[in-house]
DNA sequence: TCATTTTTGTTGCTTTTGCAACAGTTTTTT
DNA sequence: AAAAAACTGTTGCAAAAGCAACAAAAATGA
């Protein structure tokens, strides 16, 4: 990828410039927004981290998806007449940035720098975003636990260069990224370091392979 | 969604002005294209029906996309290292245009007019996109058959404005695009009809909900 | 610092899903 | 038009995953 385009100048600039975005900040636990009403809402995660959480009529949660700093999310990217109530929880302090997508494409008051490189780097965004997804298919695709645990412990291990890392969930929370019961993903954790594939120490994991 | 965009005559225009792009035609069966090399490829459907294909070790193969006219992708949407063999084939005859995400950030030789727009509708194509892998991500995070079957079922019929509306996958390939065995679907399938909450015959599905 | 809440680890049991296999259809190819 | 290939529908059985429940540990927060 275009390692060349510096996400965080630009969401700088961005930040300072334009009065068509508003930033608002979030404790821990509240609601940053839900996806309800279509108003083409994009977001861009600036500090903290957040949940998109859906809730089915069992009360089974998912995880639907996760963002940390410099991430895009927003009901822009979910299509209108969705039954789904999804909501965004900040799981610690955050700050975002919020706007709206048709409002990139009129000026803003002080016509600021900013636009010069908007949908450039807007694509840029969506980029990285698409690339999250497909990630995460990968993972949902695979058959079974063992599967899904195994691809998502390959893309932490790929992402920091090491056989060793540490796992950016609670356990409760990553059977619900993963989209398993948590007691499955246990036992079969437990199977993956009695056959010697892995290494489990609190949420750090070595990959022995 | 901003629907005054017209993809159709972007790609027109795109097709027949840039020599930064390719087009080529394929025939039913064929490999169009394989993410193994990283070149930052994009590929836009012109015409025609294609896959995105995985095989795991099991010999399972997995539908990890389906695009049709004016879809877009690519290797370029996936990550450098991963593991797997990911590729296209073409399900029917098909058109499509290649070009790499690079380039579009060159002038062309005849400076052609579809640089204009071009990155907006890069940033409107990649937001379609986008929005088609959530759908597929809420597919995916449902906790068993039903809810996957009920889950497209339903996007289907909103697609189509529709309590009726075709299934367009042959029963094997909607069980590989689900990710679930062919014969549990199948087994779920009629537990649905003999509950009364669809009709089926055969590639026509109705809700009766 | 103490009480409360959340998370982790574990297990027996039940339900769901996958696998294998095969016969009957339909579609495609020659 | 016949042969081959792919798809559909079905089933019994085996394996995997989900559920429920609980104790212990850790984290939170008043």
């Amino acid at each position: 990828m275009d390692t060349n385009f510096d996400k965080k100048i630009f969401i700088e600039n961005f930040k300072h410039s334009c009065n068509k975005v508003q930033i608002k900040k979030f404790v821990k636990g509240e609601t940053v927004t839900t996806y309800i009403e279509k108003r083409n809402q994009i977001c861009i995660l600036l500090t903290g981290k957040v949940e998109l959480i859906r809730y089915d009529f069992n009360g089974n949660k998912t995880i639907i998806g996760n963002f940390e700093e410099n991430d895009i999310f927003g009901e822009v990217f979910y299509p209108a007449n969705t039954n789904n109530e999804l909501f965004v929880v900040a799981k610690r302090n955050s700050e975002v940035l919020f706007f709206t997508y048709d409002s990139l494409f009129n000026k803003c008051r002080r016509n600021c720098d900013f636009h010069k490189n908007l949908v450039n780097s807007l694509s840029e965004l969506f980029l990285d975003q698409i690339i999250n997804l497909n990630l995460r298919i990968e993972l949902l695709t695979k058959r079974n636990i063992r599967g899904k645990i195994l691809s998502y412990f390959d893309i932490l291990s790929k992402r920091s260069l090491h056989k060793t890392f540490s796992i950016p969930f609670s356990y409760t929370d990553l059977a619900d990224f993963l989209s398993i019961d948590r007691s499955a993903m246990m036992r079969e954790l437990k199977l993956l370091i009695d056959e010697g594939f892995i290494k489990k120490n609190g949420n750090k994991i070595t990959l022995l392979f």
